[in-house]
DNA sequence: ATATACACGGATCCCCTATTTCC
DNA sequence: GGAAATAGGGGATCCGTGTA
């Protein structure tokens, strides 16, 4: 027996003579590529009603191993069976564990248990590699030590050594987990250009790569100026070639697109396609393989094909300010650095001198995906590593998915079985209860506050599902002895007392969020930050996955109890402090502002500790911060004040500007960035007078037609097919005429347009859309009226300055012209 | 395909009234 | 001259986006 150090990274499963196995491409210590075969026995449960005898048990277990599939290809039978104490739903149960000879054919295996005495079947329905996985711990970007025989030019499984491009392959006996040690992937990012969008529809002109000390752009165009890291061929098909022996050449870990599993990758198969070539980029030479969803999943053989962007779309986005998820934006935010300028045209139109600019966009875009890639790895090694699935599945999956696929790989710890899959009927089922009640919003009053107190609940919702143990696993049909009430407003629920394992389990996350927050804040380090983020996205999202209709632990009365605990807990506290007649000017969610009034700051964090000692189990209130001044606003119909917008400045000047309309990308930046400015003034000075004096410069910089184009784009993404809509509205105009203009249009792409001055008198907003590109002269009345006025005019209300007397001082000036 | 709460613009619908059209 | 058709104003409601 031979052993090697090894580390995962690319999970598949392949039948052998009818039988599952697990083969896993990776590296080894020494940086070869290593491959590793093993077995898996596949099993799945059933369980036992309590009142099943031993003796019927023993019966049905005779009867269970009989069980045989015959398919044409296949068959498969009940291998063996054990019976085991197990929870379900964190109830003692008792469960048969079948194992069978092909996973592939659990679902009729599980069909066919069909017996009064076993009430649940389970575990048939979690994708192999998860349970893989589970059994084995195997996991994902960590090292271990794999003990077993090494196969050679071996008959054993097909030839399997010799078929892919590895350097060692072993049939694996005995793994185990190795303390952590650094690991480097080798990363390989890529993008193509073309004149077309529609995929495959016209040719690719050029592809980038990057890599270690490795820069190239491969092209059939001609350009007049030779640089060194360009390769030319003659045609479309020789680059296609080039490409992919670059590819099997470099032979990355990880191949590294953003957006490559919606253009990039389809693009090149439906090219290879054209040109009659087999895109062989997999490690076997295998082509790249499309997993169906709403924007198919480019799967690559023996090498780890992430999408950055889909990573960012559905993880790392919450970290980001970005406003769009485009390469250059979030590449400015993490990198400092952009895409380079380049004036798209058709490649017809291109001059030769011009190629040379498109070739360094080409590169450009290549070396920021190839650095965001570098970036980003703690944070996809950590959540690897917390979540236990290969890094495809990290880099693309939902947050629910994520937190589901904790849960999946935590459950031995609880010594659970998995609960199903909701299936098609119960999903509509669950979707027609509609919603229920959520979180407490104080309604404030409009004004100018001063010394104000921010307490918030840390983790709020995760500390009262652990603090109430609110779960599927404890939620009761009935009320029993020692049962915890809750009041929803269709009635009342029960949950046991009895710790339930996902309470458990998200104390746990809380607890390991709160370690490694700790840990960066001694030790600031990319791998602390990510690995703290990892459990507080977990941690966050748990609440949601209890109350979405798709989850395995969905419990809707979980997630309500949930919110209406939270709800008394913050209402009780704010009561409370009240009674210590302080004035509370707001509340949200989680967290609480008062006025400081004549208390110190000593006394409040005093009586912040008081207020600490008194709430129940590990909820937690915490100072949030000390502002020096705070705005809030009237709503824009009823005179109320409006909740979730407000504007605060903290001691040290720093801002805090919530729901106004400098936060929304869908206002112009003409208006956005004034409403800043004003609230800004405001803060500062404490009051209005010079903010006013901005606000006139403005008014007048927009009569005398003074403001820039960029400054009244106005971007409003679009969120269906544009054939879906039945409101038109201005950005579904500016839709139609992007397309009209003959470029595709994509759902989720944000719109630009804006409001011209028209010859016409037309009433509505739409007439009056122009595209950035379309000359015309912009709509004072508009912009006035529709964008400067409104984003200000509740702010100035504050001070008792009316929407006319501005307007009117405006009038006067106009007629000085 | 994590949850609900909230603000608000613009379109659309509906009702009412004034004006125009037609007999 | 009077009834019917039409235009236009104003408010309620719906649709849609974006944020907390």
């Amino acid at each position: 027996m031979t052993s090697i150090n090894f580390i995962p990274l690319d999970y598949d499963y392949f039948d052998f003579q009818g039988k599952n196995y697990i083969r896993i491409i990776g590296r080894d210590e020494k940086g070869k590529r290593a491959c590793v075969v093993d077995h898996f026995d596949p099993f799945l449960w059933a369980i036992f009603e309590d009142s099943a005898s031993e003796k019927r048990i023993k019966d049905i277990q005779k009867k269970i191993e009989k069980i045989e599939i015959k398919l044409p290809s296949r068959t498969t039978k009940v291998e063996r069976t054990e019976i085991h104490e197990k929870k379900f739903l964190s109830k003692k149960v008792k469960a048969i564990k079948i194992f069978i000879t092909n996973y592939k054919d659990a679902h009729p295996i599980a069909d066919k248990l069909d017996f009064k005495e076993i009430k649940a079947r389970r575990e048939y329905d979690i994708n192999i590699i998860t349970k893989y996985i589970t059994e084995k711990k195997l996991i994902p970007l960590s090292w271990h030590k794999i003990s077993g025989e090494i196969l050679n030019n071996s008959q054993e499984f097909g030839n399997i050594d010799s078929a892919f491009d590895i350097d060692v392959c072993i049939k694996a006996e005995k793994i185990e987990k190795l303390n952590n040690k650094k690991f480097r992937p080798k990363f390989l990012a890529f993008d193509i250009e073309s004149d077309e969008l529609e995929l495959g529809k016209g040719e690719i002109l050029m592809i980038s790569l990057v890599s270690d000390n490795f820069k190239k752009v491969l092209t059939w165009k001609k350009s007049s100026e030779k640089l060194n890291y360009v390769e030319y061929f003659k045609s479309e098909a020789e680059m296609l070639k080039t490409f992919i022996n670059y590819v099997n050449k470099i032979s990355p870990d990880i191949l590294v697109g953003y957006f490559s599993d919606g253009f990039d990758i389809p693009y090149l198969k439906a090219r290879a396609e054209k040109n009659k070539i087999k895109l062989a980029l997999g490690l076997d030479k295998s082509q790249p393989s499309f997993i169906r969803g709403r924007i198919p999943k480019a799967r690559i053989s023996g090498i780890v094909h992430v999408d950055l962007f889909r990573f960012i779309e559905s993880v790392y986005s919450q970290y980001l300010q970005s406003e769009t998820l485009g390469l250059n934006e979030v590449a400015f935010e993490l990198l400092g650095e952009g895409k380079k300028e380049f004036n798209h045209k058709h490649s017809s139109k291109i001059k030769e001198h011009e190629w040379k600019d498109y070739f360094e966009y080409n590169l450009q875009d290549s070396i920021l995906t190839y650095k965001l890639a570098e970036k980003l790895w703690p944070d996809m090694i950590e959540f690897s590593g917390i979540i236990q699935e290969p890094l495809f599945e990290i880099t693309r999956n939902s947050m629910s998915q994520l937190v589901e696929s904790y849960i999946l790989h935590n459950l031995d710890k609880y010594n659970e079985i998995a609960e199903k899959r909701p299936l098609h009927d119960e999903i509509k089922e669950r979707r027609q209860m509609g919603k229920y009640v959520g979180a407490f919003v104080f309604q404030p009053k409009p004004g100018l506050y001063k010394n104000i107190v921010m307490f918030d609940f840390t983790s709020m919702y995760a500390s009262v599902i652990f603090t109430y143990n609110l779960s599927l696993s404890t939620f009761l049909k009935k009320k029993f002895n020692k049962t915890l009430e809750v009041n929803l407003e269709k009635g009342k629920v029960y949950f046991s007392k009895e710790q339930g394992f996902f309470p458990l389990m998200l104390s746990e996350i809380i607890e390991k969020r709160k370690k490694y927050k700790k840990e960066y804040k001694q030790n600031p380090n990319p791998i602390a930050k990510a690995r703290s983020n990892a459990y507080k996205l977990l941690a966050n999202a748990s609440y949601g996955y209890q109350g979405f209709f798709g989850a395995r632990y969905y419990c809707r009365e979980a997630a309500a109890s949930t919110a209406a605990l939270a709800r008394k807990n913050i209402l009780d506290t704010i009561d409370k402090i009240k009674k210590q007649s302080y004035e509370i000017i707001y509340s949200d969610t989680d967290s609480i502002a008062f006025l400081l009034g004549k208390k110190s700051k000593k006394q409040t964090i005093d009586f912040l500790k008081k207020l600490n000692s008194e709430l129940p189990g590990i909820m937690e209130l915490e100072l949030e911060d000390f502002y020096k001044r705070g705005l809030f606003v009237a709503k824009r119909t009823v005179k109320l004040g409006a909740k979730k917008k407000y504007a605060l400045i903290n001691e040290k000047g720093k801002f805090k500007i919530r729901g106004f309309e400098t936060v929304r990308r869908d206002w112009c930046n003409l208006a956005r960035n004034l409403q800043n400015k004003i609230l800004q003034k405001i803060l500062k000075e404490g009051n209005e007078k010079k903010a006013l004096e901005i606000l006139k410069k403005t008014v007048d910089d927009l009569k005398k037609r003074k403001i820039l184009k960029e400054q009244i784009i106005i971007r409003t993404q679009l969120k269906k097919p544009l054939s879906e809509y039945k409101a038109i509205t201005p950005h579904v105009i500016a839709a139609e005429k992007i397309k009209k203009s003959g470029k595709p249009i994509d759902m989720g792409m944000l719109i630009e347009y804006y409001i011209a001055e028209t010859k016409i008198k037309k009433s509505l907003v739409r007439e009056k859309v122009k595209l950035p590109e379309e000359k015309g002269e912009y709509n004072i009345k508009y912009y006035l009226e529709h964008q400067i006025i409104p984003a200000v005019e509740n702010i100035f209300e504050v001070f008792g300055i009316k929407k006319e007397d501005i307007l009117q001082k405006d009038q006067r000036k106009l007629h000085e012209f």
